[in-house]
DNA sequence: GTCTATACCCCGATAGAC
DNA sequence: GTCTATCGGGGTATAGAC
């Protein structure tokens, strides 16, 4: 691992416990054992720090979605595929899925913008999954937006709960997650 | 409303949107239109505002669950009565939401112990009544934890999807919630 | 109850030696 | 690539006049 993967790495970790304000490039500098300027021997600032973890787990979700919105295959079927991929990334990047959840809006200029734009593809195309489960009698008559929410709602929450639950095997989770998300609980 | 009241409300605000971290005195003193050391005739500290908002808050809910699990009714009628509680607060104290939900990490000492506490306390509470409703076949035999966890990650979101979906009556998001929720969307 | 002035501290980032 | 030293700025909070 690179020093720069190293920093990036620790940055994650530190700044979903304090926060990116909270964090000072000291404390980063402290943690991985070198003094703050050598930092920027690695990284041009900090903002880069947020930008480059958060804008590159933003591509892979936003790729993803779209590979699995041209399949051929049942919307149902399309939402098992988005669950599992919350999961995955959920289990091997918890700390930089915080950030993207949490910290996004200190994120700024051409950054802060390509997040949101990307935020907004990902959710019209999960939008449209879902109406097109309603339009195949897969999914009930429910209002779309409140479908949206709480799916959303609860696979960016993933990396809380696994952070807290510890290990569960990531197919056992896979599966009842599908059952209580798409099947409901009563 | 006292200025310590506008202080309240205004500092939740702005600490929704900037971070406890990010916010500084000097911005919530000019938000508010008086000096940053006249602040300090309302309140002690930066940090007891943050504790008072998110305790407060934190108190209403514990004591509201404790009041819905004694009762003698259903176990789904118990969840629909915390689903309502939630869309109550979420709309008329979404910015106080905000903070209790993304914030409470920077409470220290005795408020962060006396949150944590709440915080188990209500999760426990809930805990009890999805199992109860298990052992009464009103609910399905799914993973506790993971029903647990699926639930309270919506019903925390709540605000942010307000904020964004507009004004929504408050009787048809309680009812779509409701059929979301607990009777699964396929 | 609000103000000005200020104490004391930490911040991100850079310059330049090694 | 890491260091020491430092710049310029902003942080919370207090003292004391009005």
């Amino acid at each position: 691992m690179t020093r720069k993967d190293e920093i990036l790495q620790v940055s994650a970790r530190l700044i979903r416990e304090k926060g990116y304000v909270g964090l000072s490039m000291r404390d980063l500098a402290k943690a991985i054992g070198v003094k703050a300027a050598s930092l920027y021997n690695h990284i041009p600032s900090k903002q880069a720090i947020l930008a480059e973890i958060i804008l590159h787990l933003a591509e892979d979700f936003t790729s993803q979605i779209q590979h699995v919105a041209i399949k051929s295959i049942s919307s149902l079927d399309k939402l098992k595929q988005i669950i599992e991929h919350h999961v995955d990334l959920s289990l091997h990047h918890p700390n930089k899925l915080a950030l993207l959840n949490n910290e996004w809006m200190h994120l700024e200029g051409q950054s802060l913008a390509d997040f949101k734009t990307m935020r907004n593809q990902y959710e019209e195309q999960l939008r449209q999954i879902i109406n097109q489960g309603k339009a195949n009698n897969e999914l009930k008559a429910l209002h779309t937006e409140l479908v949206l929410f709480s799916l959303l709602s609860t696979l960016r929450n993933l990396n809380v709960w696994i952070k807290k639950r510890g290990s569960i095997p990531a197919e056992q989770l896979k599966n009842e997650l599908h059952q209580v998300l798409l099947n409901g609980i009563s």
